[in-house]
DNA sequence: ATACATACC
DNA sequence: GACTGGTATGTAT
């Protein structure tokens, strides 16, 4: 919300009905509270946000018996500084890791940490101008900043000053398209965000700013949680230090110490010494070059990076069961060790480390704690070549969740951020502060899972991916934005030739299909289409001719949509720069036939017809691979020559590094992510030797990568039979329901996730029979009055209609409606569907 | 079943 | 002029 010093909640919550809210401009956006219309805002201004109540206002007296024994009182914040940066200023030594975090714990009672609470929500938007998305002013906004500066924009760390950094970058993007996507996906979430805030506000209004039920609805959340921590096992987080760049160093001596990156277009990392000119992963080639002038650039080498990966794994296998995340980092569970080796989980870290650099010469870092979450934020605390290790207690493990950031906590990535920050929360100890509030969207900010953060909690067990579980194989490519049909046409039988190499390789088919489309502008577009029930192919003739008709029937879609007078994404041209395929419902053909199972899979009930089908062992080449009935071929959609030569010949040509002349592939570009964690464009982009990805699951360990470690038991890890402890679930850490959106969260403990889920929104219920006039119902139509927060009109129908309505008040704004019709969707619908689909998403959306 | 957004590496 | 690719999951429809 803007400049309101007196925006306290408590001003906020004054009143218990929403304070009366003049009619306002057209111009301006929804605004929901009293703060934030006094506010004498600009339209420009950012958007309102909720305003943290101060501790002692609503939040405070929560004399709740403490609900369980562990834990109480949110985590004293210990001189926490205040938002810690991840990592440390200063480069930490070897073994610097503490065992258990610096300050003591000390939690008790209600400790209110002022430098992260209310003021912080309320200076925030001061502090950085924060201009409306929308304005094309000089001041972009500060998210906006943020998204330009990727992932590692918040890093910091041992670079330059970060502002500079911000403007160099935003100064060398500025007029890109790409630059405008952003703008226009930041704008798109700003709309969201106030949605969400002004529901909050609402919600927080209709009771007089008392949250202490909820509070306690919260407290007992939590007291459920802390009986599933699991306290015996060690888990450490293995994580190699700018892989890449150390690889190459290792090969080359002479490269310590300068400022080089790998990757060309787009990096994939930047040496140590790069990142001190505020170059990281992730970033555009000539961003990083404007940023460091003298920056050199090395090509990748794959096969490098594998090499190097397979040596620190074995090492790392020596400790204890493994799952490696990707090339350069993977899970081990050191429980075992330490008890054999009668050491200290520190020490057994410190060997590991040791070892490694020592066998490989590479330096990796690593987190050690009681469970796989802890200890994977832990292992980003004192990289470079550092250990963190946290005890064993509960009381160690919250206060280290507890100073984490909240978008430290895996599974919160920038919109997560973005939202919550909306709401107050900054710190993961914030979420405990704001339980009551949290409570009251806990739906849409995912409340289980942040608990389970805030406690510490997460995943206890290590466990191998299991092909079982794999859900689709995938392939796509970007390439200089062109609006030529043929050449899609060409593009897209390449791509069907190399998943049908990946289907082939690692053994599966599948029965739907799914054509990805990128327009110029950045919109993305995914049309799908499921064959017959025992229908499973892998062939490239059936993925080129399904993804065509997919291509043909959308192309056709536009067209009426344009006669029809419609806009549709990316504009009246179809001008793409990315075509993708991806094979879902898959069926496991190497169970199939090795067990002699006709269906190896879950979901699918196959027919033996289907299963009789060889193609996934067959060279997709020939005619073996004869593909049911219903596959049959349409040998008229494609030339002669497409069918022979192009579709089944190589397809490798596009994969060097740098633009390809002939067909202007980009072969790779940036990561996202933080370190290399690209692995796949470069298993792709690589030598011939590895022409297809299937990448993180080859480089996890499915059958591919593992297999060939020595020492490792191949089928002991698909196994049914293989003991699983606890947790059921046989997936790589990130797909284990430890993210925000994921309302199935297995993990951290004996009982399942998904019984909590059921149990939390049982108890919902409940208790809305209980306090019928407490809680809104948020899951089905409010029966109560309801207000529009932004002219006060009442509405008594369910929140759907509000929203409608609410939403009708943006129509006014300009760069909204022309959004809006980009971004709707295709066909004709009511006058609804004209709207923007976030803001209407976040009502809808429960 | 389909479309899309979000997250991770 | 210029910012990836493969995979998973959640939510809405």
């Amino acid at each position: 919300m803007a400049p309101s010093p007196s925006t306290s909640a408590a001003d906020l919550l004054a009143g218990s009905p929403p304070p009366p809210v003049p009619r306002l401009a057209s111009t301006s956006p929804v605004r929901l509270s009293r703060a934030s219309q006094s506010a004498s805002l600009p339209p420009s201004t950012s958007k309102f946000r909720y305003s943290a109540p101060p501790e002692d206002a609503s939040t405070t007296s929560v004399q709740r018996p403490k609900p369980s024994p562990p834990r109480s009182g949110p985590v004293k914040t210990s001189t926490l500084l205040p938002r810690p940066s991840p990592r440390a200023q200063e480069p930490q030594q070897a073994g610097v890791s503490s065992y258990g975090q610096s300050s003591a714990w000390k939690g008790k009672g209600k400790e209110v940490d002022s430098s992260v609470a209310a003021p912080a929500v309320a200076t925030v938007p001061q502090k950085r101008p924060f201009t409306s998305t929308k304005s094309t002013g000089p001041q972009p906004a500060e998210s906006l900043l943020r998204r330009l500066g990727g992932p590692s924009d918040q890093k910091a760390g041992l670079m330059r000053d970060k502002e500079e950094v911000r403007q160099i970058i935003y100064e060398a993007s500025k007029n890109s398209k790409y630059f405008i996507a952003q703008q226009e996906k930041d704008a798109q979430l700003t709309l969201r965000v106030d949605a969400l805030v002004a529901r909050l506000n609402r919600l927080l209004a209709e009771r007089g700013g008392n949250v202490k039920a909820e509070q306690a609805r919260v407290d007992e959340m939590i007291a459920e949680l802390e009986k599933t921590r699991v306290l015996t096992e060690t888990i450490v987080v293995v994580d190699a230090d700018a892989f890449y760049a150390s690889c190459h160093q290792r090969e080359d001596p002479s490269l310590v110490g300068t400022a080089f990156a790998v990757g060309g277009g787009v990096l994939t990392t930047a040496s140590y010494e790069a990142r001190k000119y505020g170059c990281s992963s992730a970033m555009a080639g000539f961003v990083a070059k404007k940023l460091c002038p003298h920056l050199k650039f090395i090509s990748l080498d794959f096969s490098l990076y594998s090499s190097c990966s397979k040596s620190i794994m074995a090492i790392l296998r020596q400790y204890g069961d493994i799952s490696p995340a990707s090339l350069d980092e993977a899970y081990c569970s050191l429980t075992d060790y330490c008890r054999r080796e009668k050491v200290t989980p520190a020490e057994a870290a410190e060997r590991m480390r040791a070892q490694v650099l020592a066998e490989t010469g590479l330096s990796v870092s690593a987190g050690v704690s009681p469970n796989a979450m802890l200890s994977k934020v832990a292992a980003d605390k004192n990289k470079p070549n550092g250990q963190c290790v946290i005890d064993p207690t509960p009381e160690a493990c919250m206060e280290f969740a507890g100073g984490l950031p909240i978008r430290n906590v895996p599974g919160i990535g920038r919109v997560s951020e973005r939202i919550l920050q909306a709401v107050g929360v900054h710190t993961v100890a914030d979420v405990y502060r704001l339980r009551g509030e949290l409570f009251l969207i806990r739906n849409e900010v995912g409340l289980s899972f942040l608990l389970r953060a805030y406690l510490g909690l997460g995943r206890t067990t290590i466990s191998h991916a299991d092909r079982s579980q794999r859900k689709g194989i995938s392939v796509e490519r970007t390439f200089h934005s062109e609006s030529n049909i043929a050449r899609f046409y060409k593009r897209l039988e390449n791509i069907a030739e190399a998943l049908a190499g990946d289907c082939e390789k690692s053994q599966y088919s599948g029965r739907t299909i799914t054509l990805k489309i990128k327009t110029h502008t950045y919109q993305s577009i995914s049309r799908a289409k499921t064959l017959g029930s025992a229908i499973y192919f892998s062939d490239a003739r059936t993925f080129y001719t399904e993804g065509k008709k997919l291509l043909d029937k959308e192309m056709a879609n536009r067209r009426q949509m344009i006669a029809r007078g419609q806009i549709p994404k990316g504009g009246k041209d179809f001008c793409l720069r990315l075509i993708g395929l991806r094979l879902s419902n898959l069926r496991d053909d190497k169970a199939t036939k090795d067990t002699g199972k006709l269906d190896g899979w879950a979901g699918t009930r196959s027919k033996s017809k289907a299963a009789t089908n060889s193609q996934g062992k067959s060279k997709v080449k020939k005619e073996e691979s004869a593909p049911p009935d219903e596959l049959a071929f349409e040998s008229g959609d494609l030339d002669e020559e497409h069918n022979r030569s192009d579709l089944f010949g190589d397809e490798d040509d596009h994969h060097s590094l740098g633009f390809d002349d002939e067909d202007d592939v980009k072969p790779t570009l940036d990561g996202d992510g933080d370190e290399l964690q690209q692995l796949n464009n470069f298993i792709r982009s690589s030598q011939g030797e590895h022409p297809s990805s299937d990448q993180l699951w080859a480089a996890v360990g499915d059958d591919v990568d593992l297999s060939g470690m020595e020492g490792f038991d191949e089928d002991s890890a698909d196994e049914e039979d293989d003991i699983k402890p606890i947790d059921t679930t046989h997936k790589p850490f990130w797909t284990a329901g430890e993210s925000l959106n994921s309302k199935k969260q297995t993990g951290a403990g004996p009982a399942p996730m998904k019984d909590r889920l059921s149990f939390e929104s049982k108890r919902v219920k409940e208790e809305m029979d209980e306090d019928a006039d407490f809680f809104i119902v948020e899951d089905e139509p409010v029966v109560g009055p309801l207000k529009c927060p932004v002219c006060e009109k009442s509405f008594a129908g369910s929140e759907v209609a509000l929203s409608a309505h609410v939403a009708s008040h943006f129509d006014d704004e300009e760069p909204v409606k022309k959004k809006v019709k980009v971004g709707s969707s295709s066909s004709a619908k009511s006058v609804k569907s004209v709207k923007p689909r976030s803001l209407k998403d976040m009502f809808a959306r429960r």
